[in-house]
DNA sequence: GCGCCCATGTAACTAGTTACATGATTCA
DNA sequence: TGAATCATGTAACTAGTTACATGGGCGC
């Protein structure tokens, strides 16, 4: 059910919105879904030339000004379909393969400084987003364009991640701190 | 700074706890770690073979009863520095692509009841899991061995992102619906 | 003229997935 | 005897990353 190639539909949906170049594309991954979304050129290129062959895709006739080789896409018919298609699915649960985790897995093989380091790392990153985040927060109730809700949303979810991130991470710091006087305490 | 080749470090994680076959490293990840990792045999085995040619892994002599073809490997000294490294340093952030944020950034193209049919669907699943936790948790709690608590902090991090799920689902299908009226009474 | 951004693309690579082939053991 | 599980592996593929090559336009 859960289909591959998310990069493909990423695209669709950008070019749903308006048309754009391969270079756009990155651009506005990076500025307006970069917090959970990357691209890079080395995959955009290869990929929007195989949906214009399978005609998901087209180019458009070279802007007047024609300066340069820019190829801007627009989205076909079926281009449309295909997307809307994906984008009524359930998506994922299960956001597989967390480092973090990982590492607090095997938590033990290190020495407790060394684990609270990491979770102190992780704090001061999250606590650095959740300050950025409230600034495009204001930015988006700004704009007010229709899809405005849409991306406040997801923006809320990253806020909430980052908090919930926060909070694990205190409440770890605290759980592991117990544990070193219970450690003690036996000892004694 | 961050290193690629997850999968070696899982690897030579499992195998610091304790020897394992190929086959075994995959039962461990899925019964142990399944919920924010994942491993399929096509990459383990050719993996483990690069990793004894490093000399990172050795295998260990077959059982003694020999039956059958296991190879079980342990970890060299190599092998455990190696890993020990890569624990120490800190974990990434920046949990990329995220389907169901890409779904609802478009949301607006597809009609509200879709929408909310995603994070209906969304909100059940990961309550779904809160149940599935509780039941680890009541596990965990009863081994006590050393890693427990590690254990445990990694399974705390799996109830909180569960739960903060399912607030965000509901809160964003709040959202929806006053979105809904809003829309109705400009039109009145 | 130099550095920066715009712009497209290819090549080489690594990681990871899926499907398949093979065969032993265990137990109902 | 036949299904389930144990066990290893390969082949073919897709996705995604990094590094590189190339060149135009713009402003200082």
């Amino acid at each position: 059910m859960a289909r591959a190639n998310k990069t493909k539909y990423a695209i669709l949906g950008l070019l749903s919105l308006k048309p754009a170049s391969g270079y756009d594309i990155k651009k506005i991954v990076d500025e307006s879904i970069g917090f959970f979304w990357n691209e890079n050129f080395g995959h955009i290129y290869p990929i929007l030339a195989r949906m214009e062959k399978e005609g998901l895709v087209r180019k458009l006739a070279k802007e007047s000004g024609d300066r340069k080789a820019r190829n801007v896409y627009a989205l076909t018919a079926r281009g449309e379909r295909e997307f809307l298609e994906w984008l009524g699915e359930p998506a994922d649960v299960t956001p597989h393969r967390n480092e973090l985790l990982l590492k607090l897995f095997f938590g033990r093989r290190i020495d407790r400084g060394a684990v609270e380091a990491i979770l102190a790392e992780q704090r001061r990153k999250n606590q650095e987003l959740l300050e950025i985040y409230g600034g495009v927060a204001r930015h988006i109730d700004e704009v007010g364009t229709p899809e405005a809700p849409y991306w406040r949303f997801t923006l809320d979810y990253g806020i909430r991640i980052a908090r919930m991130h926060v909070e694990w991470c205190d409440e770890t710091l605290k759980a592991l701190k117990r544990l070193s006087s219970s450690k003690k305490e036996k000892r004694s």
